[in-house]
DNA sequence: CGGTGTGTTGACAGGTCTCAATCAAGGTGG
DNA sequence: CCACCTTGATTGAGACCTGTCAACACACCG
């Protein structure tokens, strides 16, 4: 299982080991300490905290798009952080239907619901080109460190939370409204654009991920933009009016 | 917010401190070692793989239905464990509304998803006299125990993802019979019997949870009954073909 | 006995899915 | 360079499931 991460980077550095990377600026691994992640990055914080050795984190450039991070199954040994790109993480359910449970944007921790023992719960893959940074688990079993642990452990909670909340309380105009405020609310806080979002994730996945039929995601998309709420163009989506869009989204828990 | 579970605590103490207490005959905090807990215990196996002192599990008995073992908002200091009774997890959206996230049976572990500095995310109430056990998180953080938290939080996750699953692909047939074939069972791994349920949740909880209707519910249950999938009459229900129910039930989650 | 909370049953409207056709964009090979 | 195919996205029509509103039945309890 390890052996197929392995496997995974050492097919990247070699791909990426042409005529090409003379030009590249920074190496395939690079420590944490010259990261230049935008807004602040949880795992660096954690181990600044814990004194942890530099070591422990490494970056991995340029994955490219569809490729896996890690698979359901596989043994968990360790997280990850989004540093550029985007990653949707799914399963497969014994019937063989994918269900997308999230999408993770630069700043954001995923890989949490694996364990050694019982490998992940599910599987992450890049949606475009991305840049993740990989935590191992046997460096971060530090005294101290299990609250850190837990926080990390209950905002996914609180995400899978608002997802259910969402799946469970409210309409197709509703949810809708409530992933583009969402991705709105993120990017921004991440230093992008709060109004012009680049949507990554084609209409399927926004269909799966919010239990709708594309059919629908699509007809709420258009007729969002004939309410002069949005401005849509395939994956380029432009926000008009956010407080009225916030409005139809309605209710989360809270923050 | 720790003073308000000591208060809870105490209150249940000399709420018990009656004539009828001659009869009991293990006091109010017992030890792990003594639990008799049916079907294992797995906070009893992470303290004894850890050897944590003793003290570190306490039972507090006879919790009354409709009692709060921690809201949302409470500094999470502790994961509990329950041991007789059952549990409903729920959260207050920003609008007011309730959502039902879970119930736990004995030997579940709850209130994984808090952290001391964020507060726990959910509210955790008894849905019949209930019995729980308190592992304090200050206890918890030795070196070495990072893995079994992980573990503990993926099966969190899990759970979340297929209720995730259930609420985005399957209608009230599929909801319905998930739900009953899922508390079968967990019934049954725990030593009870895997046909002949009592529901502690009333029709309501159940709607909330499954993000039904409790108008459906009661439909889906009385047409169940009809083809002859199960008997219900109130809160029990008897399963008569488990295997169609399993069918009705499709899809979950690897676990 | 009435009152209250819980659960059941009925009628109806409406939102969403399914099935289908069409359109736009990109890639491929002749 | 263009015809062709593939994939993704949009739009339309009809059926069906589920929510809403309403009335009623049942159990529990003062």
């Amino acid at each position: 299982m390890t052996a197929m991460h392995q496997i995974k980077l050492e097919e990247l550095e070699s791909s990426q080991s042409g005529p090409t990377n003379v030009t590249r600026l920074t190496p395939q691994a690079v420590s944490c300490q010259v990261c230049d992640s935008i807004g602040g990055c949880l795992a660096k914080d954690m181990l600044i905290s814990h004194s942890l050795p530099d070591r422990t984190l490494k970056t991995n450039r340029g994955i490219k798009a569809g490729e896996h991070i890690y698979r359901e199954g596989d043994s968990a040994n360790a997280l990850y952080v989004v540093r550029s790109g985007s990653i949707k993480s799914y399963l497969i359910s014994n019937d063989g239907e994918e269900q997308v449970l999230g999408f993770y944007l630069p700043g954001d921790v995923f890989g949490l619901d694996g364990s050694e023992e019982l490998g992940w719960m599910s599987s992450a893959i890049t949606l475009e080109t991305a840049t993740v940074c990989r935590l191992p688990i046997d460096d971060l079993d530090e005294k101290g460190i299990s609250k850190q642990l837990l926080k990390l452990t209950s905002s996914q909670l609180l995400r899978d939370h608002n997802l259910v909340l969402m799946l469970a309380r409210k309409d197709a105009d509703g949810r809708l409204a409530s992933f583009i405020t969402d991705l709105s609310r993120r990017y921004q806080s991440r230093g992008y654009s709060a109004l012009a979002i680049n949507l990554s994730m084609s209409r399927q996945d926004i269909g799966n991920y919010l239990g709708l039929a594309v059919e629908t995601v699509s007809r709420t998309l258009t007729r969002f933009q004939e309410s002069g709420l949005i401005s849509v163009r395939r994956r380029s989506v432009e926000i008009i009016d956010l407080d009225r869009l916030k409005g139809i989204a309605g209710a989360q828990a809270w923050q």
